[in-house]
DNA sequence: TTGTAATTTGACCATCTTTGACTAATGGTG
DNA sequence: CACCATTAGTCAAAGATGGTCAAATTACAA
């Protein structure tokens, strides 16, 4: 772990622990790793996003905070259903399928060796093509895994 | 031992030992053996290659490394060599990879689970592109998919 | 000796992280 | 209400790695 916003994310979920949400001071958390207090921010984008299951909610001035919360994923048919209706839409990255894979795996929807089999399948070595449809194709193909999830 | 390359290829042989994988940073490597970074680069990709049992990743930036993993070695690793490099070529049809999933089921290697997924994944459907590479494609997934399954 | 393959280097590229200047919002105080 | 202190947000530049590719060099085999 040789860079501090790994720490970052580690310590914020170790804070969080099992619970719904946790909240924190971004200039404390900053001092406390001694770091820029802008580099909570990239943290908080890169690693809790929205298709990590994560939500943010924040208030500036005296007594400010940034709460983080994960994303309640009750209804699965529900959640997949929006995954690939809206939030995947014509094109996917290789590196958010992975996120959205690892969030799966959080919920328990695919298991890790799955999610290996998958990004192999349609990692950007495999989709052999020109980069201008490989995302389309990703798109696609990653929304029809998704729908034999919803099958199941 | 004349040439660098084959010092850089020992240390990190050394260094992996028994372990299933070692870390290292390119640039580091690339200081100790005073040599270019990119001369790394040519070992991994002359010595540490799939067909010698390895695999790579790595990352960027801060904190960025080098992941060598050993490929698992076993029976299952020589039928799916097999399968690899022989029994399927630079094309492999929808139906073919059926056939090939149905008897990794059989084999136990992969689950009913993961077959659906991969097969999701590589459909006709799933594979939007000219019919033409649509075949090409499929082999050169599948046989990453088949990796996977040989890795540690 | 000569031609080919392997190695070595270096310029330029891609990606992820860290930092800091500037901005925006909120709450308290005079 | 005006102003100030306190927080958090944005964004772009700088820093830190690793990747690619092709030219230059060296080793080797015929």
């Amino acid at each position: 772990m040789a860079n501090i916003s790994e720490s970052i994310e580690q310590f914020i979920l170790a804070t969080m622990g099992d619970n719904d949400f946790v909240e924190i001071s971004r200039n404390s958390l900053a001092d406390y790793f001694s770091c820029a207090p802008s580099q909570i921010n990239y943290v908080l984008d890169t690693r809790f996003t929205v298709d990590r299951g994560f939500v943010k909610e924040s208030k500036r001035g005296g007594g400010g905070f940034i709460k983080i919360s994960r994303i309640k994923t009750s209804d699965t048919t529900a959640y997949l259903n929006g995954l690939v209706l809206e939030s995947i839409g014509d094109e996917l990255t290789h590196k958010r399928m992975l996120q959205i894979l690892d969030k799966l795996i959080a919920d328990g929807l695919v298991s890790n060796k799955e999610s290996i089999l998958i990004e192999a399948a349609l990692s950007e070595e495999s989709l052999l093509m020109p980069f201008t449809i490989k995302d389309k194709v990703r798109a696609k193909a990653f929304k029809n895994v998704l729908l034999k999830l919803m099958t199941k």
